[in-house]
DNA sequence: ATTCACAGTTAGTATACGCTAACTTCAATT
DNA sequence: AATTGAAGTTAGCGTATACTAACTGTGAAT
């Protein structure tokens, strides 16, 4: 339904695997996301065509400054909202995964305000 | 994304113009979600096939118990979530639009944990 | 009775997004 | 040199979901 959300989940994977690996290939986020390389190939045209990734000759795939900007976001989301739901006691592997559907569909408002809360009762 | 996304969607419509009006007709729930009545024709065509609505000869639309089972989950989802991110200081609005989101697509263990904790804030 | 407006349906279009199948490249191994 | 395998691309398919356009049916107003 949400129109990023897919562009989203690449370009956060991006950056998790750029943490794991030397470089990351397309071939890497399939195996990531458990997608087929035709699916991730066509992904990465438009990530490139949207200025939000470059891709080497040999293949490579660095996200650009716009690209960062998102996966970073997304990123920052993906962590605090499984660290809450999980401070709240939902096994680790649900909380994850609730984690990857809300990061794309919460406002910043309410990002912000669960950030706080989470912070607050956590120091 | 989701799949049932847009069904749920259409499920708890009815169920909040069964609140309001005497009667809930396609051309209801078209200008409550600002949808053309061909695809709410269509949407009511699935939800039909699936025995989750019956519908009269007069055109008058009728959550089954299975239709209202899901209706009222994603109601109640709706409501908590709304309250609760207002209570955090989210301006109504965007609480409402968020829930709206997230409520299809959060597991029952978080939304169970989320609630419980509003619950033990708000008495 | 004719006309008109409203409600609903159907056919066909568009986008997002994954898939399979088939092809190209290139490097490594035989 | 020939074969094999990994990576990437392209064409075409399928589902979900909303859209426009055109049609049908019904009841009310002329």
């Amino acid at each position: 339904m949400h129109y990023n959300e897919s562009s989203e989940n690449y370009l956060e994977t991006i950056l998790c695997l750029s943490k794991k690996l030397p470089v990351v290939r397309s071939v890497d986020i399939a195996n990531e996301l458990g997608y087929k390389k035709s699916s991730v190939s066509i992904a990465m045209k438009n990530l490139r065509e949207k200025h939000h990734i470059t891709v080497s000759d040999a293949g490579f795939i660095t996200l650009t400054d716009a690209g960062r900007a998102i996966a970073e976001m997304i990123y920052e989301r993906h962590e605090t909202l499984t660290n809450w739901l999980t401070s709240l006691g939902v096994p680790e592997e649900i909380a994850s995964e609730d984690a990857c559907r809300i990061e794309h569909v919460i406002s910043a408002e309410s990002f912000a305000a669960l950030k706080k809360l989470y912070l607050s009762q956590n120091k």
